[in-house]
DNA sequence: TGTGGATGTTAGTCATCATTAACTGATTCG
DNA sequence: CGAATCAGTTAATGATGACTAACATCCACA
């Protein structure tokens, strides 16, 4: 019996319920991670109440499910077009670090629960996600290799991951500083620490 | 009816089962997540089962406020002891990021724990929690502002929160390359990214 | 020798929670 | 105007899980 009836006059507003119950369950996961939070909390978030959450969702596994599938995706297809397009290794990199700043500092919760919540979906979807987070990541490491041509691709990896760490603290450290002073500060210190892959002492 | 007899032969091997389950629960948590693991699955994860526990915890959230604070204390003395002991500010930093490469190599499951579950501790120790955490960083910053004397706190400390997501991201990438590599990597990219602070273009 | 404390065990208990059922009011569209 | 579909509601249901109770061993030691 909703006692607000719909403001939005037509079109039925596609699709932007499950949008918004997908934002109010990153930021309920983010804090208290994925079973620390019940259907109730999720639906009482977005002014409906826990079963109403199945006319949207087939369960609180395919919401999770959904919204990293939808986070990698989105983040590879961002890598993909910049990798595609034209410019030096180096302008590539800096499009690259900067998306991962402009997501990270405008999804704080989605990138918390994106690198922390991948081992509470089931196996069919988790392949899937596995598979877009590696090839995102597959992106920087070409590029890096382009840079670095005599380091061992393993280390790339494991200093892009080193880097998405360094960019993905944000959520942790946020509210501290202005986002137009963090962005160039977590820029300057990824290009920084990519420059020094190199093992010359 | 434990079937295998006391193997220790004596003074009763104190404490040894406390922390034997500290380590397993660490494990757990950080894969699984602090509500994603039973009583009943950290017990059997050290060979007992399920509310044998509470002959060594007063509860679950006992056992995590616990391990927090004492993850927190050992980094925070072990900082505490650096910025005492004699040396250049450079030699400082060396050696508080040669710890905590040190420390999250040896300890992956706790470091991920860390810095993750503190939102699942309740409200009494939370803040002591939080307070060694501070501590901690603060010595970073310390040590920070007399390398870089122009650039506000604010900044530096957000610096030190970049690294650490930098330095802690080894149990996300681990066992791709061996320890012997991947600490004096971690180190070179610390030191750059610390040194990029300065907002000189 | 036998008593007490430290450590376990198994069998409840009580809450919480995901999910389903049954039912209701609106909107759209033929 | 209906009838269907959408999007909610409240009330079960069934599992799981934290914690407690009652009971058993073993070891140290007086």
């Amino acid at each position: 019996m909703p006692l607000v009836t719909s403001i939005r006059t037509s079109t039925r507003n596609r699709g932007s319920r499950r949008t918004e119950i997908l934002e109010a369950a990153a930021v309920l996961f983010a804090a208290r991670g994925f079973h620390g939070v019940s259907i109730e909390d999720i639906g009482s978030a977005v002014g409906i109440s826990g079963p109403a959450l199945y006319r949207h969702f087939s369960g609180k596994d395919a919401l999770l499910a959904e919204m990293l599938l939808d986070v990698s995706e989105r983040l590879r297809s961002a890598g993909a077009q910049v990798v595609t397009g034209t410019g030096t290794p180096d302008e590539m990199l800096d499009t690259l670090i900067q998306g991962q700043i402009a997501f990270a500092l405008s999804h704080p919760a989605l990138i918390t629960v994106h690198d922390r919540e991948l081992g509470n979906v089931a196996e069919p979807q988790r392949r899937a996600i596995r598979r877009l987070q590696r090839l995102y990541a597959e992106e920087w490491v070409t590029v890096l290799s382009e840079l670095h041509p005599a380091c061992p691709a393993a280390d790339l990896r494991a200093a892009t991951h080193a880097v998405f760490g360094l960019l993905n603290s944000t959520p942790h450290s946020a509210g501290e500083v202005p986002h137009e002073t963090m962005a160039p500060l977590l820029h300057r210190m990824a290009r920084a620490a990519f420059a020094a892959i190199v093992s010359g002492r």
